[in-house]
RNA sequence: GGGUGCUUAGCUCAGUUGGUAGAGCGUCGCCCUUACAAGGCGAAGGUCGCAGGUUCGAGACCUGCAGCACCCACCA
């Protein structure tokens, strides 16, 4: 083995040799595990996020696998509708083109032509992190199969009456030109203003002041309402309004609504533009004016005057024109929560359009049931809290989407405007007798992407066909996900999963944190903290990460900025750290926290802790070089605590994978590695091997044991750091006794039944403690090394000297001492420096 | 407005049925002792946010308060 660890030199070796081995397929005749991974969006490149939360399931997979469970990890990607439109779109637009003039066949076209690309990235990162996907089973949302799962999906649904179209007011995003799901508007608290308007009666006996937030909305109002007790407008109610600059009459209604304490305590109502305005316009029966076009311009129902205006410009001329009038009574500053599309950031409009809906309450109810009942298991478990708070509050689910990258609707249109569903134009025409010559024409629209998604822990299984890996693999063991998307995903995955296959898609939900940087901020492209995790692998240069940092942002005049804090934090750019560094450092901060802080300084220190392994090992081959496997020997006090104390640390780990602490079970083997193999196992070692007094019996004892336990441990590190404990075992294995080419396919270790020897660990823990002694008179007195003090025992029991008597030659080495012997009766003590134990 | 977390060493965080406070990084000494200077040996550093309560005993359990963070929500 070389002196120095050298991750670079052998990761990419491994695991090549993996896959080409054959060794990620499921296996064996054990019970089933699986996991299917939350595909990542193929537009784009795996981030400190998908690193992390890759290496949580590799980790969990390579335990089950060693653990002797038929194991599958289904790798896959996701087709990201609006993502990927956009990200090409923008690509389109550098050229100097747009999607619209390219035509929607071509343009899907040039999509899939840049998911090829994309994809690969994504692979090539997920095999240098390690993880052991199946790559044979390797699925994408868009795939024929999957397709034609969603597919059947929308139509049972669709049959069972829990997909409808309707025209009704939903989210509607001016930029994307599509609607949105609530859940993809995010509202923001913004400054605004309250405009306080004098609507004139239209007999011109008085005015009434509403106050509104957004003045332009005026011109589809269809009432004014008040509180039905407000005794100020009491005598209004059923009175009629003069609409200023529409000339429109409106009447004055009473809704239990108005808050009499807020604004001017009169509502303007525009029922076309608002939700709650739609509700009430319900409830009165008013007409709706829908005076907005779909980029949120002022369309044909309005006033000549706004006609083409942008609603913003819009507002403006009519707070204008308001003010020239004489009718504005007041402007106040205002905060206000202004909705966003999460994609693209533009101000959201209610706007009426048709779209298609999942009916969800009936959904819903057996999807919470699950969860009360304990088919389904949150970890840590307050996160079901969260997952009811939201599912008894849901609201039916938005699916259409005015894009062309996606699962087009199954749904086509007679000339009469009825409206079929089906799998296909020619199960239609079959099924309703609709003659060839009748034409029909496909929906425009796409499902929104989540729509595929839900289905994804069966869709991959086969689904709807009755296959083989469905039954073996479904409902899934774990799924592993950040607690961003309970809603977008976990939630629909269980409502589609108990739908469509009558049992839960998993039986635990295991919640993790999000990754941020060092000082707990949000990484993004925009703030320029960004880390790709393979330029923490593989290292990168200041030069190199500054241009990666500054480049393709959406506003360049970040840029200096970035570069300075990236200069200042990163003067050495990054060193080539290698995957398994990377890697111990995630499941070290897999803590139960919301929030997980990553620091380089971590992976620096378990990049020495690979280190440490690699060059304990090194001193272990060597120690035992040419000795065969011929039975244990005699094992010393070490050799027997060295033995416990690996069965405490089994547990340790064991216990961790199972309660998904990968913070402890990182925590327990390093503990274990570092500070009772190495720093003392490996040194009471010395003294036996080193001594020409060992009985070949005590030596074989120790080099048994030294390979062991060695071996054990990297079994049991494994998972967490599969390359360098495979480049280790590929030498140890075979000194221990173990045939077999790869690690990953070794036992995970387990403890020995029999129960720690409590006087074992006492000597020990005396022996210890007398070597402490010294060597804490010898740094605090400043004392050489290479200065062998003489030790006298005060007040020594017979149990003191027998352990001194047993121990001698350790103690001696370990504490670097010419002799220790107990004073005689009547002995006075010299000077001398004291250590009690 | 509703909900969920968090507050422990300079920094980042563990602390699983209540039993004398731990780790990593950082800091300070000494040491190139043939596995390892990406290291070894030793040391310093905490009234566990505040105030009550339960208990023989509370970082942990209960109540209140303060600060911070996140999620959901239709006050124009």
């Amino acid at each position: 083995m070389d002196k120095t660890y050298s991750p670079t030199d052998i990761e990419e070796r491994i695991y090549r040799h993996w896959e080409q081995a054959g060794l990620f397929a499921p296996n064996g005749a054990g019970p089933c595990f699986c996991i299917v991974i939350p595909p990542p969006n193929v537009t784009g490149t795996l981030h400190m996020g998908h690193a992390f939360q890759d290496t949580i399931m590799d980790a969990l997979t390579r335990f089950h696998r060693m653990a002797g469970d038929r194991t599958l990890w289904q790798p896959g990607m996701d087709h990201a509708g609006i993502a990927t439109q956009m990200v090409v779109e923008r690509q389109l637009n550098a050229e100097g083109q747009s999607r619209h003039e390219l035509g929607r066949d071509r343009f899907v076209e040039r999509v899939w032509h840049w998911k090829e690309q994309s994809g690969g990235t994504i692979a090539r990162q997920m095999r240098r992190l390690g993880a052991s996907v199946d790559w044979s089973r390797d699925r994408f949302t868009m795939d024929p199969g999957m397709s034609s799962a969603v597919q059947e999906a929308f139509v049972r649904l669709h049959e069972d009456g829990l997909v409808y179209r309707g025209k009704r007011l939903v989210n509607w995003d001016p930029v994307l030109k599509t609607a949105l799901s609530d859940l993809e508007v995010l509202s923001v608290e913004e400054d605004g203003h309250l405009w306080h308007i004098n609507y004139p009666l239209a007999d011109g006996s008085g005015q009434l002041t509403v106050a509104t937030t957004r003045p332009e909305t005026m011109l589809g109002d269809t009432a004014v309402a008040v509180h039905p007790e407000d005794e100020r407008f009491r005598q209004l109610i059923g009175r009629r309004i003069s609409l200023p600059l529409s000339g429109r009459e409106i009447p004055v209604i009473a809704d239990a609504y108005v808050d009499p304490a807020f604004g001017s305590g009169c509502v303007k109502i525009t029922p076309a533009h608002d939700f709650n305005d739609y509700e009430i316009g319900q409830r009165h029966g008013l007409p709706l004016i829908n005076i907005l076009t779909a980029d949120a311009a002022i369309g044909d129902a309005a006033p000549e005057r706004y006609r083409g205006l942008d609603r913003f410009e819009a507002r403006k001329r009519v707070v204008a024109d308001l003010e020239a009038a004489g009718l504005l009574a007041q402007i106040e500053a205002h905060r206000l929560m202004i909705p966003r599309g999460d994609r693209s950031g533009a101000v959201v409009e209610p706007w009426l359009t048709d779209q298609w809906y999942v009916r969800i309450e009936p959904l819903a109810i057996p999807a919470v049931r699950a969860v009360e009942e304990g088919r389904i298991r949150f970890v840590p478990g307050n996160w079901d809290r969260t997952y009811f708070e939201w599912m008894r509050n849901i609201k039916d689910w938005c699916i259409s989407r005015q894009l062309w990258w996606g699962h087009r609707i199954p749904a086509w249109y007679g000339p009469d405007g009825a409206v079929y569903v089906g799998r296909s134009e020619d199960e239609i025409r079959a099924r309703h007798g609709i003659a060839p010559g009748v034409a029909l024409i496909q929906d425009e629209d796409e499902l929104d992407t989540w729509f595929s998604s839900a289905l994804w822990p069966f869709s991959t299984m086969g689904w709807p066909e009755d296959t083989r890996e469905f039954r073996s693999f479904y409902p899934t063991s774990v799924l592993v996900t950040g607690f961003d998307i309970i809603f977008f995903w976990v939630a629909r995955m269980i409502m589609m999963g108990l739908k469509f296959t009558g049992d839960v898609p998993f039986r635990e939900v295991y919640v993790h944190g999000l990754i941020r940087d060092n000082e707990g901020q949000k990484m993004s492209k925009s703030k320029g903290n960004v880390l790709d995790p393979l330029d923490v692998v593989d290292g990168i240069t200041l030069d190199a990460l500054v241009a990666k940092r500054t480049s393709g942002l959406m506003q360049p005049k970040l840029a200096p900025a970035i570069a300075k804090a990236t200069r200042k934090q990163y003067p050495q750019g990054i060193a080539a750290y290698g995957t398994d560094a990377l890697r111990f450092t995630f499941a070290a901060l897999a803590t139960q926290s919301r929030d997980l802080r990553f620091d380089l300084g971590r992976v620096e220190g378990y990049r020495n802790f690979c280190n440490k392994l690699w060059n304990a090992s090194r001193y272990v081959l060597l120690a035992t070089d040419g000795d065969a496997d011929q039975g244990s020997g005699t094992l010393s006090l070490a050799d027997r605590w060295i033995r416990s104390r690996l069965d405490a640390a089994i547990l340790a780990v064991r216990d961790g994978f199972s309660q998904y602490r990968f913070d402890l079970a990182a925590q327990a083997v390093y503990e274990f590695t570092w500070y009772e193999f190495c720093d003392w196992y490996l040194e009471f070692s010395k003294p036996v091997l080193q001594s020409a007094d060992s009985t070949a019996d005590e030596l074989r004892g120790t080099r048994r044991t030294l390979i062991v336990v060695l071996e054990a441990l990297l079994r049991l590190l494994h998972p967490l750091m599969p390359f360098i404990t495979e480049e280790i075992w590929l030498r140890v294995g075979p000194r221990a006794g173990s045939t077999g080419d790869s690690i990953m396919r070794q036992p995970y270790p387990a403890a020995e039944p029999g129960a720690a020897d409590p006087r074992l660990a006492a000597e020990m823990r005396w022996v210890m403690d007398f070597i402490l002694g010294i060597r804490r008179i010898r740094g605090e007195l400043d004392i050489a090394p290479s200065l062998r003090l003489s030790v006298l025992l005060q007040n020594a029991s017979d149990e003191d000297l027998a352990h001194l008597a047993r121990n001698a030659a350790s103690i001696r080495r370990l504490a670097g001492i010419a002799e220790a012997r107990a004073l005689a009766a009547g002995e006075t003590a010299p000077q001398a420096a004291a250590a009690l134990l």
